[in-house]
DNA sequence: GGTTGGAAACTTTTT
DNA sequence: GTTTCCAACC
């Protein structure tokens, strides 16, 4: 009995396809990392040399993950496969490579914050008004191009005589200057730069073909253009590219994703073979069931119908809760009454929402209720302000040409050094063609500083010093020398407020996880950390083994898998979000909105619970939201609507506290209430809730449920032989028996 | 150059 | 409701 064995006969197929270009159609839950692991292990088996594979994927979570699953099937050799993001993979040939392309090898790496800072002063400098272009949408045009792998002139070739598109042009050529003159790249360059670095320097493209001759690529419909771009030139040689995805689950079209990537796969590489996994080995039938149906309002994908061989399991709960306050109790409720009844841990909850900003009630109510819980997403923790500030000293450290880490820190803690100074020392090295730093340490040359240039000396001398030790002590030791000499820490101990409490314990975590890099890294180095830093996302920090129940949004939760899991926010505006609903092309926006639902949906394995509010607090003002119309596409065989646990109210366990008990009666005698309202509004039927009527094709029914819609009333029946069916009155031709 | 108060913007998602 | 920004003061 082999390894392989254990795959059924598509996946089998997968692992063994080893030349030639190859399209693996995952459904959620189908086991694509499985296949992945096992076509590494194959193909080493075959004799292809462990370092003759690549893999890329997204996050580093999923990097990690397959690394250690690699790890576990294959005796010898794993380390040496290429398993890495984009990103990473990127930073590791730029680092070596990008002096062909006239940047240093010591780059920094820009994050959203960083790239703001440079949008503003180039704003400045072309005198654009940020009042009618916000840097925000500048930063988002130019990465939409650069995700589309246009260039400064292409922009402004294609621009012809569009004045407004000109100016947008102008600003990209601007910032990309800037960019250059900081030594620095962003995200979205990492790519773009390798790409450029390939098809400027073959020499370089054809070393890396050489090496990696297997390329294989997960989550592959989130790809963007340059990253295609990226890798059909890795793999133009040997063409032994094998992609995995499922345009289903493609949600970052708003980032750049090119769905046609994976649409056209089989254009682009017409020999490729093209595999379905369509057995899911994850959810019960009724979750996927749900799935299905929902997917299936889309236009322009891939036909594909999951099944699997798993329980019917529990029908999919959805609660419709008066406001957004008794929505988190109710789902903090359902997790505490499976922990308590043991039948589950926290962590197999995860609850998934929109936007961040629906976070905060599960929170509050989370802690009220003592429950552990994980936070995935909001602000990044190098994304903090104390975090970015020291790194922000690091980076001036490492790197003396990033003119936005020094302008950050020069006057953190206050050195008295303010606008007109700084505007001075740019100036002169403007006139003087170098460095913002370089200006800095020449501070007693520039004409017009007076005292102020003073200031500026201990500064310098202190960056200087640190720098002379770098290679000589440990990070850590390094950082310590710069929180004790900066008075940084000191001056938030003097605070003596929570917030500065939590800042100095981010600070004590920063220095752990350097201390961490030091220990785990062969060679550590100070460029090294900050690289390493400048990747990672909140996800990635997502442990398996600590017991919490998990709060993300549906974006973070893709690859993700819970044994239960609670969508919240189910209405209309919220998801789809009003942003889809009115945006340019509404239609295309809502099939990825409904691509995100999927997505959630499928994450669920054994209960799904969907809920939604009546009443919402939106930005300090109440909003009323339809229920979400993916919950009217779920049918409603799928669909229990009534309240769960009745079942255990009925028949309480021992342990059940009559406050929860309590609460759960509440909630209903509510549910209730609103729904004979809306009944008694039903004036212009002749039938109402629990009547008895009859269809001319369905027979004879009970009425369940009347909804007003915008010009009809929709009625649920329960059917005697027909099961239950939602009509509308006026085509329904109902009689009241 | 630093501090403060009030207005304005924000919220779709992130490597 | 919260955070960010900016103008007017010290």
């Amino acid at each position: 009995m082999s390894i392989y064995d254990t795959l059924n006969p598509e996946q089998k197929e997968a692992v063994l396809h080893t030349e030639g270009p190859l399209l693996i159609l995952a459904g959620a839950g189908s086991g694509k990392t499985r296949v992945l692991i096992h076509r590494i292990a194959w193909l080493m088996e075959q004799g292809v040399s462990p370092w003759n594979i690549m893999a890329i994927t997204f996050t580093n979570k999923a990097a990690g993950e397959m690394r250690q699953r690699v790890n576990n099937l294959v005796a010898q050799g794993a380390d040496s496969v290429w398993v890495a993001t984009f990103h990473s993979t990127c930073v590791r040939i730029l680092r070596r490579y990008i002096g062909h392309l006239g940047f240093d090898t010591t780059f920094s790496i820009y994050d959203t914050d960083d790239q703001k800072a440079v949008m503003k002063d180039v704003c400045k400098r072309l005198n654009i008004d940020t009042k009618i272009y916000k840097e925000r949408y500048l930063m988002s045009v130019i990465s939409r191009a650069k995700d589309e792998l246009i260039s400064p002139l292409e922009m402004e070739l294609a621009a012809g005589i569009d004045w407004q598109k000109k100016r947008l042009a102008e600003a990209y050529k601007e910032y990309q200057a800037q960019l250059r003159r900081n030594n620095a790249l962003d995200f979205d360059d990492l790519i773009v730069k390798t790409v450029e670095l390939f098809q400027n320097c073959p020499e370089i493209l054809e070393a890396y073909q050489e090496r990696f001759r297997y390329l294989m690529v997960d989550e592959y419909q989130d790809t963007n253009t340059a990253q295609f771009k990226l890798i059909s030139l890795l793999a133009g040689k040997y063409r032994n590219l094998c992609v995995v995805g499922d345009d289903d689950q493609s949600i970052y079209k708003f980032r750049g994703a090119n769905i046609y990537n994976i649409l056209n796969f089989e254009q682009v590489f017409p020999d490729a073979r093209v595999i379905k996994l369509e057995q899911n080995y994850r959810s019960t039938q009724n979750i996927l069931n749900t799935a299905n149906e929902v997917i299936r309002n889309n236009y322009g994908r891939k036909e594909k119908r999951l099944w699997t061989e798993n329980e019917e399991g529990n029908p999919i709960a959805f609660r419709l809760l008066p406001n957004a306050f008794e929505e988190a109790e109710l789902i903090i409720g359902d997790i505490s009454h499976h922990v308590r009844n043991r039948e589950a841990d926290y962590q197999d909850h995860a609850i998934l929402y929109r936007t961040n900003a629906q976070s905060r009630l599960f929170e509050e109510k989370l802690i009220m209720a003592g429950i552990p819980y994980k936070l995935i997403g909001g602000v990044n923790f190098y994304a903090r302000r104390e975090i970015k500030d020291i790194l922000a000293y690091l980076k001036t450290v490492d790197n003396g040409r990033d003119e936005v880490a020094v302008r950050r820190v020069i006057n953190v803690p206050k050195r008295g050094i303010g606008a007109t100074t700084l505007n001075r020392v740019g100036d002169y090295a403007g006139a003087y063609g170098i460095g913002f730093y370089e200006a800095l340490v020449r501070a007693d040359e520039i004409p017009g500083l007076g005292r102020s240039g003073g200031k500026i000396r201990p500064f310098t001398e202190l960056i200087e010093a640190l720098r002379g030790k770098l290679g000589k002590t440990s990070l850590v030791d390094l950082t310590k020398e710069l929180l004790e000499a900066t008075g940084y820490s000191k001056e938030l101990e003097a605070e003596g407020t929570e917030e500065a409490k939590g800042r100095l314990e981010n600070i004590d975590e920063l220095i752990s996880k350097i201390a961490a890099y030091e220990e785990s890294a062969k060679e550590p180095t100070l460029s090294g950390f900050l690289e390493e830093v400048a990747l990672v996302a909140d996800i990635d920090s997502l442990e398996e083994s600590s017991n919490y129940v998990i709060l993300m949004t549906l974006h973070s939760a893709k690859g993700l898998e819970f044994p239960y899991i609670y969508m919240a926010g189910m209405e209309e505006g919220i998801f789809p979000s009003y942003m889809s609903l009115n945006g340019e092309n509404p239609e295309e926006d809502l099939e990825e909105e409904r691509r995100l639902c999927y997505v959630g949906i499928t994450r669920a394995k054994r209960e799904l619970m969907l809920t939604a509010a009546r009443q919402r607090m939106i930005r300090g003002q109440t909003m009323y939201n339809a229920v979400s119309r993916f919950i009217r596409e779920i049918p409603d065989e799928y669909l229990e609507k009534g309240n769960r646990r009745e079942r255990t109210a009925d028949n309480p366990s021992p342990q059940k506290p009559a406050a929860w008990a309590q609460s759960k009666e509440s909630f209903r005698a509510k549910a209730y209430e609103q729904k004979s309202i809306t009944v008694n509004k039903a004036s212009g039927l002749e039938y109402t809730v629990g009547d008895r009527v009859r269809h001319i094709k369905f027979g004879d029914g009970t009425v369940l449920e009347i909804t007003e819609g915008k010009k009809d009333y929709e009625v649920k029946v329960d059917f005697d032989t027909a099961g239950v069916k939602r009509l509308f009155a006026s085509f329904a031709k109902l009689k009241k028996l």
